[in-house]
DNA sequence: CGCTAGACCGAAAGCGCTTTCGGAATCAAC
DNA sequence: GTTGATTCCGAAAGCGCTTTCGGTCTAGCG
């Protein structure tokens, strides 16, 4: 199979090289009579350009990168599947490419990102779950390589981002608890140096003084975002001498396991324990019971994220892209009013 | 921040381009002292090869495509998630990019993979989920383009593939819910367009057979793979005059449904009915009761996929690279005897 | 001390495309 | 019929790297 190559369809053509060029990518001073020929000719053959050259040429990449976030099986996380979607085919219909990286480990982080940004391959990077202080942000800064992150560090005045108010979600969660009668309302949380971490605890914290409740500590469990977590979690502050009535968890994924824990005990997860979480995800339909939880409005943020970097990859100001969303509260069966004791 | 080129380096070092560049790829015809200069200033200055002209010029991509399955939402599902992060984590260990790939629609899928396959973007693709005669196969062996498929088409004889054998586990499944006693057994399957749908639908049958009971097509739903057609399907059949005692299902996600349908009918599953998903989500711990589910063996098949695919691209022979692994029953709360009626 | 091998490096030719620049041809207008 | 403006295209110079080829220099040998 002959590789058709721009200079072999000039010889076809009998024309310069150049003016093939010129023509596929429809300059104005080609012939509406030349390009159409040449256009022909181009689709008889199957002709695609050769993208390293083409890009080398122009100096322009058209592809973005998508950051994997640093903890291993991050992917297999339902919001990287939903991001990746949508940048996917966001970035589709523009032609340009998708490239996922991953660091092979935190150490090579930062030489990832380096490379990322010196190689030429990508003309924009997004990258999710920021920590509160994130060595990524600070070298694509440095590297003045475009990207957008989804969510936020402590420090977001200064670049683009897209983001789901944990702080507000949080703060409102416990409001439904304590509207509903809920006292005596733990709280499982996720490592706080990431930042949404330490945002969804601030708005627990925060919801709590609103409603005039007593922060305990012995009811405040920072783990990670596994069921196994979640499950030993609640197992541990069920046992306290004064058990929580209701529990709000980081990520549903801990919330499934929190039911568990609370079965485990023989008690009824919405009845005598609530149970609230956060994500949306839609595996929380067919728990035991569904889970209430609140929302990320995620269905089409793939896409938005992508436009916004687009966006700034064409000279826009990253300040001027920063999108704060707000969860949103999906009410299933594991919440409701405290047992009167 | 100016961008340091060979021809930078070179000026800086006082020595050609082309040597630096040897001295960098480790030539042998360097001497040991000037190599170690070069690299050195090379990382004095943060040195990062132009990826697009060291393609262009070595004519090779260090990079593979990973093909989205046509069908929207696809990412979603946990196992292409899986996939995508081993082959990630693979290809990083050696400096390889992914890319991941989406047709933007279904008539655009073979132009899609013709300009993969002609614009020297990657050096191998990798499939799933192909359709029983797919497309993409076809035009990737045309392009001779190494690739392997994540499952399997009909006709698998000549090209490299990873699969599960479906046939087999759907065939020992109904042998599971046989052996328990159950004598009415449904199916709820997937496309049959997909292999993989047809394969297990066969697997099914041959079950029946196996286990001399009769098949009934008023108990075989083909459906999609959401848990929403899971339950409309446990639905309808439960509706029958003579309802199934037993279901099993080609995905996890509609057995997810089914459970719900069950319940929804005031029956509990795994004693008046029981359910056999497939997939092996570990949601399944989850759900009302626990999914007992055939697993697919998929930890670590990316990394396996991403293995075999460079070595094809090696030259190897695309028909040394075809395996077949078995899916393992994981025993959960949905399946029991039959209830004696 | 002259000669032949290596060892080491410089020069230059691409890789396949884009893009600028200028020249030829065409046309209108005087 | 000449001029000036247009239109259209060819030529050529890169983009930043790799890789071949040949030349210089040193070392080793007789």
């Amino acid at each position: 199979m002959q590789r058709v190559s721009l200079k072999f369809l000039a010889k076809e053509l009998g024309i310069a090289e150049g003016t093939v060029s010129r023509a596929l990518n429809d300059y104005p001073d080609i012939s509406q009579a030349t390009r159409e020929r040449v256009k022909e000719v181009a689709k008889k053959f199957n002709y695609k350009a050769n993208q390293n050259a083409r890009r080398l040429a122009t100096g322009v990449a058209e592809a973005v990168a998508y950051l994997m976030p640093p903890n291993t099986h991050a992917i297999s996380e339902p919001f990287v599947s939903q991001l990746l979607e949508g940048l996917g085919s966001s970035l589709a219909k523009r032609g340009w490419d998708l490239l996922v990286v991953q660091a092979s480990s935190p150490e090579t982080e930062a030489e990832t990102v380096e490379k990322l940004s010196s190689s030429g391959k990508v003309s924009g990077v997004v990258i999710s779950r920021p920590y509160k202080e994130d060595r990524r942000i600070e070298l694509l800064k440095k590297y003045n390589m475009p990207f957008i992150v989804h969510g936020r560090s402590v420090n977001s005045a200064d670049y683009a981002w897209f983001d789901v108010d944990g702080e507000k979600a949080f703060h409102d969660g416990v409001g439904v608890l304590a509207d509903l009668g809920h006292q005596r309302i733990a709280f499982i949380g996720a490592p706080t140096d990431y930042n949404f971490g330490q945002v969804r605890l601030d708005g627990y914290k925060r919801g709590l003084a609103s409603n005039n409740l007593v922060l305990d500590n012995a009811i405040i469990t920072i783990t990670d975002m596994s069921d196994d977590a979640g499950e030993a979690a609640t197992a541990r502050m069920l046992d306290l001498p004064q058990p929580p009535t209701a529990i709000l968890c980081a990520t549903d994924t801990q919330a499934f396991g929190a039911l568990a824990a609370i079965r485990a005990n023989g008690l009824t997860p919405g009845i005598e324990v609530s149970v609230l979480g956060y994500d949306g995800l839609d595996f929380g339909k067919h728990t035991h019971p569904p889970l209430t939880t609140m929302a990320q409005p995620q269905s089409h943020s793939g896409e938005e994220i992508c436009d916004m970097l687009l966006a700034i990859i064409d000279g826009g100001n990253p300040v001027d892209y920063q999108e704060l969303r707000s969860a949103i509260l999906v009410r299933r069966m594991s919440v409701g009013p405290p047992r009167p004791q």
